[in-house]
DNA sequence: CTGAGCACTGAATCCGGATTCAAAGCTTTG
DNA sequence: CAAAGCTTTGAATCCGGATTCAGTGCTCAG
């Protein structure tokens, strides 16, 4: 089953490299990187521990990559909704908020384990661009909304960083995985505070 | 040199218990929990790692009891500072945020380990924990300066978590341990873009 | 002076994974 | 059908610390 003619043999190592990149992705949206160990991740490709080795130069590696994978596709999206999103700065930063806010609360293991869970070096260094990328959608906002004064003077950089701080800052209560699953209320509560919270805080003219 | 008459091997063992209390501090302050090993804090005091067992319960004891006075310390000057500040809410919160700031960066690295440094399970609570009294402190402010309208309406708790992350994620730029030092101009910068964010975020009345 | 009682010592051991690699399974080619 | 050339396998090995504990040193009461 595992072995057809070399002609398909170059698909079906794709194939199983991508699957343990799934299998993976699984196990950390289910139990963070700690529960992503090697061997847990060949058991759910039937492949055997060695295996992930001739697809991977080891699991930190492994693990870097599904992180990027899975953080590209968050701020692709988020990025989107900003630019379908009408061009205030107050617009753009809300759709900012809420999609990331949204999505984290929806997908909540797997976005704490991308923006808090404890993990080596190199899956820090992932999480340091991911939550850079956001920074800089961010800061770019805040520069274009500053150009033509619809927000208080400041340092967009700084106030970024300051967004996405009180922004994961309110969210990680709620994805700890101890923590109980918000109620859609809760949910819409918890982001619309935020929300005007950095509203307020970038002083946003208008409502 | 190591052991006196039975009156005063007690404060011995007290002196010895507190050398290593202190070793550990002074590692976590160089080199982060990573840092403090069980063998390197016993090197400090010329102990052998077997000692350390027996005026502790493990590795991670140990290093919670330091986490928990360091944070107790830290806790109780912002505490003060924020009490011996005046009344209106914008001097405590002002208060709160200057002095948390200004310590961080002076302890950068000790700093970073306490807030944001991956590490295991029981340091991470502690954390968690202290995390929680800087929350606690702001969130009475708010409430407090809530009451009589000094600021604008709102979640004085989810407003509170959202200060505390604003602050931390402007921080950890300048507390990392490969950033490089920030000079006296750019710290007090910082400090000053944070304090302005917060209070804008807050709504407080007056300047 | 002696041995009972502590505290100290650090080499040996344990632990939880990650990583390796010789052996074994398929497939294709000649 | 046999040999060559791949992938796969998983037990053995490695690794970085933490933890243990039999042996040793010192003090003091008797």
């Amino acid at each position: 089953m595992a072995y057809r003619q070399t002609a398909l043999t170059r698909k079906n190592a794709e194939d199983r490299r991508d699957g343990l990149l799934r299998a993976a992705r699984a196990l950390v949206a289910t139990g963070g990187f700690k529960a992503a160990t090697v061997a847990a991740i060949a058991d759910r490709c039937q492949a055997s521990v060695g295996s992930v080795y001739s697809y991977f130069d080891g699991r930190d590696r492994l693990l870097a990559e599904v992180f990027r994978s899975a953080a590209g596709h968050e701020v692709d999206v988020v990025r989107a909704a900003v630019t379908g999103a009408g061009h205030s700065a107050a617009e753009r930063l809300g759709a900012l908020i809420d999609t990331f806010g949204a999505r984290a609360l929806h997908g909540r293991r797997m976005a704490w384990a991308m923006l808090f869970e404890p993990a080596g070096p190199v899956i820090e260094a992932e999480r340091l661009d991911y939550r850079r990328s956001y920074t800089a959608i961010g800061e770019q906002i805040i520069s274009l909304g500053l150009a033509d004064r619809q927000l208080v003077p400041q340092d967009p950089g700084l106030a970024s960083s300051a967004v996405m701080g009180a922004v994961s800052e309110a969210l990680v209560g709620w994805l700890r995985p101890e923590s109980p699953e918000p109620s859609a209320e809760e949910q819409t509560r918890v982001i619309d505070g935020i929300r005007e919270f950095c509203f307020r805080a970038l002083g946003v003219r208008a409502a």
